[in-house]
DNA sequence: TCAGTTCATATAGCAACGCTATAGGTGCTA
DNA sequence: TAGCACCTATAGCGTTGCTATATGAACTGA
């Protein structure tokens, strides 16, 4: 029932609070279930972090330094703004393996107590925009465009986490970020895009689109489909609306 | 001590919730609290809302009507975009004026419950969004327009709740709300367009059509026509670029 | 070697919590 | 007036976060 006795008291209490906190979809967890799970009486708990939420600000804390480690792990890239991509799509899949953890993280922020995570965030995604400023890519302050990005990037964590896991739509992730990172660079990363992986499918859709359209050789739509189309178009875009 | 004594207990419940709920900076409101301060005893809340979370699904229920009340207050420009500007300001300052209800409603958002007052507030923005996508202003679908423009905007009020007050600064707000709008509207301010080297006009009018065709008042085109269309469109972004 | 001190844990229990079994009062309709 | 819903109150259950107090182990200095 309890958890590896090896290990010294403050981090079965540590480990049981995450496990119990990662299975509860948000219903309370009670110290009891924690120091039980643990091994460990009541006033050990107190004994070690002063409160239950010193307990769970020591959890949080320690998901922040594996969500740091994360953020760092890949080698650079060359190219900041790949880098920031990056850095994006790893926060949310941080937000996404870990829930509940993220929700406290995040989605929990009062003035009074939590920002200092929040600004340590900020100070990694500007650290990496530094370098992008310094290479002449950036069109905005660093830490504005840090600060922005990663409030765009939260939000967009938190829908996903609110979506049924079945019905998620990591597309809303790539869309926001791309026109989060547009928005403050200098330089579209344009058409020819470097390793163009990290192209959203709106993006190639569009330019199928348009590609189809243009080249009038298109198999996917013949001549006359083709002139049929871009005559509706034209009628209906005359129009006004309504 | 007690609320009005003229209206319903249930009202001043309610109203009891929503007050404390406002002042608590975080910490825990008790049923005792509000049921004292509505001047109504333990089984009334019971019986009237059957839960302490039904009581405050029931604040949170209030609370969204009146943003939602707020969010159609405004009489409509004409100009679809800076009607969204607008909701996206007026998302912000309901944040910062009811911080407490703002993180109940959007930073505790869990799959198993909460998505509903996501989805309708998704679609609030989706209607705007869908003028501006009939007036071929929109360079991508207006239902991941507004899913991608919420997300950013429930991030960036998020954020600005977290800072103390007096440090809050509404650029973040202003710039991360243009940088999204930018993103998905159809005309550059200058030169060359986000990622898209050429997200041209014809991808603009075949949105723009959907969008229309959505609305099926069109006397444009007949269904048979439309049936056509939509198909071919299909048949288009279904395409490999290139 | 051994008292003194500090650290770490346990027993037992308090006040406050969410919630409910039960019953009494009120205003209808017949 | 009887009967019946509806609404509210008294009293109390089990659980919660937390603590007053005590016990054992490990180190310290003389």
């Amino acid at each position: 029932m309890s958890l590896d006795g090896q290990l010294p008291p403050k981090m079965r209490l540590l480990r049981a609070a995450a496990e119990l906190l990662a299975k509860s979809a948000g219903a309370p967890v009670s110290t009891r279930q924690i120091t039980q799970l643990a091994g460990v009486s009541a006033p050990t708990l107190y004994h070690h972090f002063g409160d239950k939420e010193g307990l769970f600000d020591a959890v949080v804390a320690a998901g922040f330094e594996e969500y740091v480690a994360g953020e760092r792990d890949f080698a650079p890239s060359g190219q900041p703004l790949e880098d920031i991509r990056r850095m994006w799509d790893n926060h949310v899949q941080f937000g996404l393996n870990q829930p509940e953890l993220y929700l406290v993280m995040f989605g929990n922020i009062r003035p009074e107590s939590r920002p200092a995570i929040v600004a340590d965030a900020e100070a990694l995604m500007e650290e990496m925009l530094n370098k992008a400023a310094a290479a002449g890519q950036l069109n905005v302050q660093p830490r504005e465009a840090a600060r922005s990005i990663l409030a765009a990037n939260v939000g967009v964590t938190l829908m996903l986490i609110a979506e049924p896991a079945p019905d998620r739509n990591l597309e809303l992730s790539t869309m926001t970020r791309d026109a989060m990172i547009f928005a403050v660079s200098a330089e579209p990363a344009s058409g020819s895009a470097p390793g163009s992986a990290g192209k959203s499918s709106v993006v190639v859709a569009a330019i199928a689109l348009n590609a189809a359209l243009q080249a009038s050789h298109s198999d996917q739509l013949s001549s006359s489909e083709l002139k049929l189309f871009l005559e509706w178009l034209h009628r209906i875009s005359a129009t006004p609306a309504g």
